[in-house]
DNA sequence: GCGTTGACTGGAA
DNA sequence: TTTCCAGCCAACG
């Protein structure tokens, strides 16, 4: 379809993080390849409440959102390693979203 | 149509 | 190990 709704790149990236499974976190990279941080701008714009955001962070494992963010991952039983969250075990790749 | 911004990334110091 | 720099794509003014 031609598809012309409010950017299929958004949602595509919207759409994808919705099949984040509970417990686990995926990168923006991951999310979108090669412009990252379009994903972060996304979800700046983006409020949607059936949207887990906060299992979106950095490559790294740092959080963008801080201790707000580290609570509700803790709550669904993701683990940290420090600061950072234990992404040997709890990343989600890419290809497993899409 | 151009320049700026952004919940980023990878590599170098 | 941490910190800094330049690059990247898409959306917005």
């Amino acid at each position: 379809m031609a598809a012309g709704l409010s950017s299929d790149r958004r949602r595509e990236v919207l759409e994808r993080i919705r099949r984040i499974p509970e417990g686990h976190v995926t990168t923006y990279g991951d999310l979108s390849p090669g412009a990252p941080r379009f994903a972060g701008q996304v979800l700046s714009a983006c409020h949607d409440p059936s949207v887990p955001w906060q299992r979106v962070v950095r490559a790294d494992g740092s959080l963008a959102k801080g201790d707000r963010q580290r609570r509700l991952l803790e709550e669904e039983g993701v683990r940290f390693r420090g600061s950072r969250v234990d992404m040997d075990s709890f990343s989600v790749p890419g290809d497993a979203l899409r």
